[in-house]
DNA sequence: ATGGTCGATACTCGA
């Protein structure tokens, strides 16, 4: 069995619902992963996904922040939330599929504008959280699993526009890049995207506050599939939709697609 | 070095 997923930030669901149904029509992956729905799960506008054959939905959210959602046409039940480093934010929603495979979908905490946990509480919130995901997935060490989302980390150097000018930016400084590869080597987890698409530049962000995104280019891999091992092999066509941060009303995210052959 | 743009919400915060 194949499957294809896709994982999204959407900034608001309910102001994208016309581009979410718009990638759901076009490009039509088994699985879908949002992140930043903005909105309490009651008031997702599930109805027009279903309509499109996605029936299954599971999600966590809340008024005005964070939102995680995972929309499916195929039959999937929800496993687990985290919480983690205690937030009380709704930052991810695991499922899993009928073939086993459970499907992490997370929203790591941005990190504010100044890389310095003492002077900036927000920072000092997102090395938590992924201590604590570091140390989950150390203690569970997952099998047939795979994790998404927008990890607003950029690990690589070819994951930015520049290295050298983000070594101070949040999302690429060396202590979170670091704190990343501690969350990806508690369970071996295998960046699927890298092993598809292993040299070149990668963004799956690009700022608002650019007068023209595209010519600029300035962005930046913040999204992320990884696979634990057992699967990693059956990952393939990776893809990042960039086309869709061209779309009417877009977010500043653009889909990551991998398929998995299981 | 600075400011630039979004979205949700309610006159500001988070990204």
């Amino acid at each position: 069995m194949s499957f294809t997923l896709a994982t999204w930030n959407i900034n608001s669901v309910r102001l994208r619902e016309p581009i979410v149904q718009k990638l759901l029509m076009e490009e039509a992956p088994d699985v879908l992963c949002l992140q930043e729905c903005k909105s309490p799960v009651e008031k997702i506008p599930m109805e027009g996904f279903a309509a499109l054959g996605y029936t299954h939905m599971i999600a966590r959210g809340q008024k005005g922040y964070n939102g995680v959602a995972i929309l499916s046409r195929l039959p999937m039940k929800e496993v687990t939330s985290f919480d983690f480093a205690a937030l009380g934010h709704a930052r991810h929603i695991a499922g899993q599929l009928e073939n086993g495979v459970t499907i992490h979908n997370f929203y790591v905490p941005a990190g504010g504008d100044v890389p310095d946990r003492d002077v900036n509480e927000k920072f000092g919130q997102k090395l938590d959280y992924l201590t604590d995901m570091r140390d989950h997935f150390f203690a569970e060490k997952p099998g047939k699993s795979i994790l998404v989302g927008d990890l607003n980390i950029a690990p690589r150097e070819d994951d930015v526009w520049s290295h050298k000018q983000l070594l101070k930016v949040v999302s690429h400084t060396p202590v979170e890049v670091e704190a990343l590869a501690q969350v990806q080597d508690a369970a071996n987890w295998v960046d699927i995207t890298r092993q598809d698409i292993p040299e070149g530049q990668l963004y799956s962000w690009w700022s608002y506050r650019a007068k023209d995104w595209n010519a600029a280019d300035k962005g930046r891999r913040l999204d992320h599939v990884w696979a634990t091992p057992d699967i990693s092999n059956a990952g393939h066509a990776s893809r990042i939709l960039r086309d869709a941060r061209g779309w009417e009303k877009p977010s500043d995210h653009a889909p990551v697609f991998a398929t998995f052959d299981l």
